[in-house]
DNA sequence: CTACGTACCTGCCAGC
DNA sequence: TGCTGGCAGGTACGTA
């Protein structure tokens, strides 16, 4: 489910929330998921303190005293902060209870997400790898087009490796194509650096402005405080096959490109 | 190294 | 009314 900007809406829904507080409990109901649950994880982080909610890509870091908690969404996550007695609702897999009487809850039905302990100074395979931060300054054009060259495979695929740049998916990745006009079953290592650098602008404004309108919302994704992203309604191309297209009003194409549906205006997109 | 397919898991929806 | 197949916002792994 969840991109780049949903994820930073949900650290910064979380984060006036948990920001100070000592973990008073923890609840592990299904240690199951990617990766699985430490199987001390509560023994770990009972009694610490939330000093800071940090994001890496796709990934949440709540900083405790002497490590952090890591999480990823995977396809189906969502961070909800509620009364601590709330009932649990099925899929409702682990609870940080906090000193104020709310706590952090992660619903994940299909599993795909990540918790887990990091001991301060250990270093996280899921972390080595990371491309820069797409709203950071080491996100340029001319990085994208060095690091493209050679490449045969699509454009497409190549901005959604997180060790190219980390944060976009499927939507993000449709949309920001769609904005720089380049079709997105272009070979990636056949861009020209300018059309890398109308991309790499692109596709930081895509995820600045979804970030301010909460993220998108399909069916999945909420906020933490339960409310919908309302970016779904600036969505040009995503999910809109055979509508007009906001540009030319021809229709949106739809095609598969590495398993992923793929939209895209064939008139606008070259 | 790159490229591509597959697997992980549950829920939902269209079509029969 | 079921059932079934296909699809969903992500990522890691195996194989060429």
């Amino acid at each position: 489910m969840p991109e780049l900007p949903e994820v930073e809406v949900t650290r910064l829904g979380i984060r006036p929330h948990v920001l100070g507080q000592r973990i008073r409990t923890a609840v592990v109901r299904e240690p199951r998921l990617r990766l699985p649950v430490n199987a001390d994880l509560v023994e770990r982080v009972v009694g610490q303190v939330i000093h800071d909610v940090h994001r890496r890509g796709k990934y949440l870091l709540l900083a405790l005293d002497t490590g952090a908690v890591l999480i990823h969404l995977g396809m189906s996550g969502q961070l909800r902060v509620l009364p601590a007695a709330t009932p649990p609702r099925r899929h409702d897999h682990v609870d940080l209870v906090l000193d104020s009487g709310d706590c952090l809850r992660l619903h994940d039905p299909r599993r795909f997400g990540v918790l887990c302990w990091i001991d301060d100074g250990e270093k996280h395979p899921l972390l080595r790898d990371l491309g820069p931060e797409p709203l950071g300054a080491a996100f340029t054009g001319t990085m994208l087009h060095a690091r493209s060259r050679g490449r045969s495979a699509a454009i497409k695929g190549f901005i959604m490796d997180a060790r190219i740049v980390v944060g976009v998916g499927n939507i993000y990745a449709n949309e920001a194509l769609f904005r720089a006009g380049i079709d997105p079953r272009r070979a990636a290592g056949g861009v020209s650096r300018v059309r890398y650098e109308r991309l790499a602008a692109a596709i930081r404004t895509v995820l600045a402005e979804a970030i301010a309108e909460g993220g998108t919302t399909l069916r999945d994704f909420t906020q933490p405080d339960g409310k919908d992203g309302h970016f779904r309604l600036s969505l040009a191309v995503y999910g809109r096959v055979d509508a007009p297209c906001l540009r030319c009003g021809g229709p949106i194409r739809s095609v598969r490109i590495g398993g992923r549906s793929s939209y895209f205006c064939p008139h606008c997109q070259h």
